[in-house]
DNA sequence: GTGGTCTAGACCACA
DNA sequence: GTGGTCTAGACCACT
């Protein structure tokens, strides 16, 4: 199974930093296990149809910030992180978008009450309507 | 009084954004209500140390969206909106920011619990941390 | 005065670290004191007759080291840093470079005297082939 | 006795580099006299969990240099070199080392003396602290 | 004017 | 085969 990430080329957010999240997120889930071999370069550009370039840049930022190694003539692996570091990773990624979301909420004098409902509708609006929330901006 | 906004130059996002942002929320939590009057174009600039244009800039992307009217040669007043108008924005930037953070915890296998947990702690972190709440509860 | 950058293209190390490098050093000398504009992206492209890519990804790499920051539609500046930064850096560009000299001349079984000569030797030969000493300090 | 090099496979030099480096440092050093056997490509390429091509191809520049012989069918053993050209290899090596740090020391202003303190330092570091620098950057 | 992103394509070194 | 570097040129957004 070739790993999936789905890119916007549209998106606000340019694509390196959509492609590193998304390979973030895969390694933070499991879905990309230490040791593994990340798609080559050529490959995943090919892939998501994007310039090569643009996806070595992003998993140069990937190996400088130490989730992935890349070995010369061999290719790019998922880095063997010491147990826990992963959940970590995880954890980190899960309270800055809380964060981010309380920031907003409290900024327009939100209560908790409201925020928590906001937050269970808009699960109940993924797990139900499947996929289609695309968020511009 | 003057309007207090915190503009970070280096941030990612563009400072009109910054400025458009925090303007709609100083008016969806009420701290300018309708008819109040926001400051001029210079002035905001010279406050912010930023850059005329890019305030201008953000005051008409408001106007258009109907948050702002300039009444000329008196100035730039918050829009009377009809009744409702304002919760309905508030709404939907809750919406929109529930919306990220469920998208980012799903996309890394987190459970709705996780998720639930990890705003609680945001929350209590700001609370503790930042200032005395409005409305809190 | 515009800034002095001797870049080899021909050199094993990329031009990109050339860029990156020698700005590190004029911060490290004072030569650019905290607040300069370092030359525009394009105009050192052109200076040094490089792609202003190439320019690019050495800002790039000294902003994210703290060096330099950018600011959007303006340029790129030396960053302000706390007193005595600057010290630490220019110390530890020099510990680095005596530790690499340690290693090789250790991995060889020299002493510590030959190896004291031979930074001597070098010193000497600096002095009397290249021009005088500017800076004794 | 098998021997002793250690190699990064991460290291920004690559890795026939630092093989090469080695073994001329062990025949500088005097570990590696001139005719005493050095592993067979295959043997040396197993115990550094390398690819025998790139043991190869370090071999195959010694050999060009002069400071391996290769005698079919039996193995490769370090040259018998004239008298002095060991220690001229090791004084070259030196004197290049020395030029490098110097450069840099003059490149940031820095004084003789404070790059001699900084030598001195790294002596300190290296004899107390056993081994240990990993010289990334 | 500024810097940032992306493409297409070339060339190189490594394993 | 792999990733890294560089170029030329285009387009965009910000100030």
């Amino acid at each position: 199974m070739s790993i999936v990430l789905d890119i916007d080329p549209a998106a606000a957010a340019p694509i390196w930093r959509q492609i590193e999240d998304g390979v973030r997120r895969l390694v933070a889930s499991g879905s990309l296990p230490p040791g593994a071999a990340v798609p080559s370069v050529r490959e995943l550009a090919r892939s998501l149809r994007v310039n090569p370039a643009t996806v070595s840049k992003a998993y140069q930022l990937l190996s400088d910030a130490g989730l992935l190694v890349v070995r010369r003539g061999e290719g790019t692996f998922v880095a063997e992180l010491e147990s826990g570091a992963r959940d970590a990773e995880r954890a980190r990624l899960l309270a800055e978008g809380a964060a981010r979301l309380v920031a907003v909420a409290r900024s327009m004098g939100a209560t908790k009450a409201e925020t928590n409902r906001a937050v269970d509708a808009a699960w109940r609006e993924f797990t139900e309507g499947g996929e289609g929330t695309k968020d511009a901006r």
